[in-house]
RNA sequence: GCGGGCAUGGUCUAGUGGUUAUGACAGCAGGUUCCCAACCUGCUAACCCGGGUUCAACUCCCGGUGUCCGCACCA
């Protein structure tokens, strides 16, 4: 049995193995770290989280789902940060042994340390700088993080750099213009996706908590900054456990509902609120135990580069508080960069003043039958500049500045000044970004670990996996007590009227004892069993068996499967 | 990435320079039982990979990989 190592988490581990559900890569070949398989049971849970997730959020209806790519061309990671900030070169105190970004040793002696290749980082150190920590100055050499898959696309020699997405995210800023469109172009609306992402950790541990390549879920949601949504919070009443900044004003541990949260001040943004609670709703749904959830505002020098507020959702188990979901305000910083690197004009929003501004604005209009002699060929950039001239000169001649950088002489015969009465009914700005990022394959560890309960049952240990209904491999096995005298029969017929209901799915099992096979299901978190025994044969009834208490009730195999089907199979109890 | 421990059927493990390589549990077939891992019979199934030492290596040595523990890292 698997209760002979003593600690718990080596036995879940091991039930995770024989059973199927999680598992290591390539194991044949001696396995790599790093990179995990979900067996039969695990894909069926993973899958089931997946759908869980996408239902969440795709039900608020303003948000949609959609799938890019993971292979990334470097420019895209370039505008978004992740190149420059994945390229580090880090070196080690050959005293102390601590490590740090080659980069921030070089400041202060260099203009652009960012700059500096390997030879020179390794040149610069070896030039007397000290150990922050022990003032030695005893460097390993600088090597890069490499902390990204890269690959290329096309031949080799004339190929393009990309590398494997380090995060789904840039997926649905690469289609804002299309979501736009598809919202009618108004805001706020969002955008998920769910799928891989990689990467190149230098150690991963800790089984699925730190992978290469992981399940990753992600929600863009697009707001006006200036009329951030704020849905009713009052709804939820559950307390829920927060811990502030610890450099900021309310620095402290909180249990209270979201809308206090907010209207205290410790939680910052009325739509980071509504992502916390709703993230809460979502993890409580696929059965992570509430009192092990905690949100962790992140302190100013811990966030993100791009990241202007942001919370960690850590959940408690084996391997301590692990954080699970991140929940960032990522601002304007993706849009606008990668309007600044790509000089796309598409990555906007238009904000509809209530009533139209009208604005009194002198200009200067062009007065063509002067300038076209006087500029010739150039009259028409002379024209664009002036209709981009923002302060109007008091007195002519003026020189003015063109698109190039060159000046030109602007007399009073080339113009005329008026003035004119605009209506400006709205303007261009950059949607703020909010952002919570899941990380599946921790959430799905956890949702097992929460789950595993030993037991003992007539002094043997004995293991049940309590998942909720909705994320269970099967939602109910099918067991002939014996499979002779026609109860095999009767089973399978049961076992294919489940399957034939959407999203249900059944097992059957009719190998050894009843008792055995009670005990094989509920290790892998099968909610109900149906039991086919001589009593179905004289009166068409079966019995039901609820997981977590091992209670069993009677009913007919109509009743039960249309109980199945309508969701209501607990209410036999 | 550094230091240390570990690596034997599906799982947990015993053990040895020459063995038919333990045992338990799981699994399979049959019997038995007739609702909670019962019992009987039989069966399937393992020495992480690559070098070296040796007449002979699962065992000793070196390297790799994986895993665990510490340190570091984790945008």
């Amino acid at each position: 049995m698997s209760f002979m190592t003593d600690r718990r988490v080596d036995r879940l581990t091991s039930v995770l193995r024989r059973r199927g559900i999680v598992l290591p890569s390539f194991e044949i070949y001696g396995g790599i770290s790093g990179l995990i398989d979900y067996g039969p049971v695990g894909a069926c849970i993973r899958r089931r989280v997946m759908d869980n997730w996408v239902d969440h959020w795709t039900s608020h209806g303003d948000i949609v789902e959609i799938d890019s790519p993971t292979i990334t061309p470097e420019p895209v990671l370039v505008a978004s940060g992740h190149v420059g900030e994945f390229s580090d070169l880090m070196v080690e105190c050959g005293v102390c042994g601590s490590a740090f970004k080659a980069n921030h040793l070089a400041e202060g002696r260099h203009e652009n340390p960012d700059s500096l290749n390997v030879d020179e980082i390794n040149a610069m150190l070896k030039d007397g700088i000290e150990c922050p920590t022990c003032s030695e100055s005893k460097w390993s050499d600088a090597r890069s993080m490499d902390l990204m898959f890269s690959t290329r696309i096309g031949s080799k020699k004339g190929g393009r750099v990309a590398y494997m997405r380090p995060e789904t995210a840039q997926g649905m800023f690469m289609l804002y213009p299309a979501l736009f469109r598809h919202f009618k172009q108004k805001l706020p609306f969002g955008a998920i996706q769910t799928g891989k992402g990689y990467r190149n950790e230098i150690s991963p541990r800790q089984g699925m908590i730190r992978l290469r390549e992981f399940n990753m879920a992600e929600l863009e949601y697009f707001i006006d900054p200036d009329e951030p949504p704020s849905p009713d919070l009052s709804v939820w009443d559950e307390k829920i456990s927060l811990i502030a900044d610890p450099e900021g004003a309310h620095a402290g541990e909180y249990s209270m509902t979201i809308s206090e949260a907010l209207s205290s001040g410790i939680v910052r943004h009325p739509t980071v609120a509504w992502f916390l609670v709703r993230t809460w709703d979502f993890l409580v749904g696929v059965g992570i135990d509430p009192a092990r959830i905690r949100f962790r505002q992140h302190a100013s020098t811990e966030m993100a580069h791009y990241a202007d507020d942001c919370w960690d959702c850590e959940v408690g188990g084996e391997h301590g508080w692990v954080e699970c979901v991140g929940i960032a305000n990522r601002t304007c910083h993706d849009l606008l960069s990668h309007e600044q690197h790509s000089g796309s004009n598409q990555l906007r929003a238009w904000r509809q003043y209530a009533k139209p501004h009208i604005e009194i604005r002198d200009i200067l209009s062009p007065n063509g039958s002067v300038m076209g002699p006087a500029f010739k060929g150039a009259a028409g950039v002379v024209m664009d500049a002036l209709k981009e001239l923002v302060e109007i000169p008091d007195s002519m001649p003026f020189a003015l500045t063109l698109a190039d950088g060159s000046s030109v002489e602007i007399t009073d015969e080339m113009v005329t000044r008026r003035s004119e009465e605009v209506a400006v009914h709205g303007e261009w700005f950059t949607p703020h970004v909010i952002e919570p990022a899941f990380g599946i394959d921790r959430i799905i560890w956890h949702i097992l670990d929460h789950g595993y309960t030993e037991t003992e049952k007539e002094g043997e240990n004995y293991s049940i996996m309590r998942l909720n209904q909705s994320v269970a491999p099967f939602d109910v096995a099918i067991l002939p007590l014996f499979d002779k005298d026609g109860m095999g029969h009767i089973a399978r017929q049961i076992w294919a009227s489940v399957n034939s209901m959407p999203g249900l799915r059944g097992e059957l099992d009719a190998n050894k004892s009843i008792g055995r096979r009670y005990a094989r299901v509920d290790e892998i978190g099968i909610p109900w069993a149906i039991t086919v025994d001589h009593t179905t044969l004289e009166d068409g009834s079966v019995t039901v068996r609820r997981r977590d208490d091992q209670e069993q009730v009677r009913a007919s195999i109509e009743d039960v499967l249309s109980k199945l089907a309508s969701g209501g199979i607990s209410t036999l109890f």
